[in-house]
DNA sequence: ACCGTATCAACTA
DNA sequence: TAGTTGATACGGT
């Protein structure tokens, strides 16, 4: 079990963010390990469904970067999408490898 | 493969 | 309040 809702909240608290980027980063960090959700899949987790784009803000304003498993979210195509953590799209292929949660190519 | 349109939330003026 | 942007998605050409 990777993060609970509450523990998600509770590190968001302090942070400027809206109730939308707070379900994504929540959402982002329910995945288990191993696993990879789409944008849209986040999307509709959060019960927006069709707003993937909002998805990947959210997520680029995610404070908690190495926290929260934002690496776990691709595109709905097999890409990576994009990546604001450290290491750009490159750390976030490797982690993914590691994982297995995509396939080597 | 490339381009245009759809859709939603956040940001800035 | 209106216009622009963005870690997308989908269909048409």
């Amino acid at each position: 079990m990777p993060l609970s809702r509450s523990e998600i909240l509770k590190m968001l608290d302090g942070y400027d963010l809206t109730d939308f980027q707070k379900e994504v980063l929540v959402v982002t960090g329910g995945i288990e390990k191993g696993k990879v959700l789409t944008y849209k899949q986040v999307a509709e987790k959060t019960g927006h469904g069709k707003a993937y784009r909002a998805v990947g803000s959210a997520l680029k304003k995610n404070p908690l970067a190495p926290t929260i498993p934002c690496h776990r979210v691709i595109k709905s195509d097999g890409d990576l999408g994009n990546y604001s953590g450290t290491g750009g799209r490159r750390k976030k292929r490797e982690l993914l490898l590691s994982e297995g949660a995509i396939p080597p190519s």
